[in-house]
DNA sequence: CTCTCGATCATACGTTCGTTTCAATCATAC
DNA sequence: GTATGATTGAAACGAACGTATGATCGAGAG
């Protein structure tokens, strides 16, 4: 007899992937349940809506991920460099195991609406003031707004290579490949930490 | 009389305004036409189906944009510095006048399907290779790919901060406004050009 | 005036969507 | 065995969607 995974989770599984392939409205229930070979009402049964699979889909992985920023940013100890900060910021997030799970957080980070209402309050608030903390004793001399810029601006450099990550290589003939995550975590790293330390603008107060 | 403007530039205006807010899907042609108080049929009958719409859309930004950043590169002599050819490449995008054009722009580049297949063909192939000769040129010890990273980092920073810009301040105490545009191309140009400056990562090629 | 033709109108078509209903099924406890 | 509560099944609901249709309008030409 074959092991057949638990309903619940084969919706989960099936949702996470089509919904980061096709995006949250592009992707129907229906799609999903044909995907996890279940029937259609097992979703309202299992998640009650539609926007309630997409917060258990979300929850799965954010979890995750800010436990571990919190202990890579833990483990740089007390004074950590731009870099150190940078990378408990992003390389959890870039090293998601599932794949399929890539592209999904390039979604949510690229739904202003659903991530203002739904996903900052409940999942990041709490992480982003805790980096900005530790960026703004990293970075005594850069004013306060300069820096939530430069946050800002790591963040979109973060969530564009993970939304574009499937795409990208195929209008550069390769390159730009995800594949190496270890290799996307020091290039990113590099590249926002250079930024974080470049002069700040004049118009900054 | 009320001088009443024609109903296909209506019709443009409203679903520019709405796309932006709402994004392609989350948007109806009910929805644009009940904003431009125009009938349901005019957009089948000015634009045929929804996508030439959006089509149509897309052109009548990226095309002024596109134009002026030829220009800038150009004004900037046979060799422009890093700074010069970002500012060239983003400053246009940036300087959109009409406000509802920003986030609207913003859908269209974090809108991989969309833009893969329909946008870049058509936009932006040409302006990306010119850009990428310049930058060369400019930094010419830093591997291709690595150059090519850097370019695709740099873009997601501008299309981070234009899809944001209108929800941003709402999460960060009115901070991070995009209002001042000349102050946020200085900020998106000085955070690039320092990404592209940083030592090439190990794993380049 | 009448004719013409692009533009606009109300209305409807067929499809797909999220959600609901209720009967059928299964595992478990007694 | 039977009873029970959780799960799954087939089918349908009303609503919203993109699109199509055919009548009507209105300005310019003759």
């Amino acid at each position: 007899m074959i092991e057949r995974v638990g309903t619940k989770i084969r919706i989960l599984d099936a949702a996470e992937k089509l919904f980061g392939m096709n995006g949250f409205e592009g992707t129907s229930l229906r799609d999903i349940t044909t995907a996890a070979e279940v029937n259609l009402a097992a979703i309202n049964y299992h998640f009650q809506t539609k926007d309630s699979l997409i917060d258990a889909i979300v929850a799965r992985r954010i979890e995750p991920v800010n436990k571990k920023r919190f202990e890579l940013l833990e483990a740089a100890g007390p004074n950590p460099t731009v870099e150190e900060i940078l990378t408990a910021f992003m390389a959890p997030v870039m090293r998601v195991k599932v794949d399929a799970a890539v592209p999904l957080i390039g979604r949510i980070l690229s739904n202003p609406e659903m991530f203002v209402e739904r996903v900052f309050p409940k999942h990041l608030a709490p992480v982003s003031q805790r980096f900005i903390d530790a960026l703004s004793k990293a970075l005594p001399e850069l004013p306060p707004s300069e820096l939530l810029w430069r946050l800002h601006f790591s963040v979109g450099v973060m969530t564009h290579t993970m939304l574009w990550g499937r795409i990208y290589p195929k209008i550069t003939n390769g390159v730009c490949d995800i594949s190496d995550r270890e290799a996307l975590v020091e290039r990113t790293v590099q590249f926002a930490a250079a930024g974080f330390r470049a002069p700040a603008s004049k118009g900054s107060d």
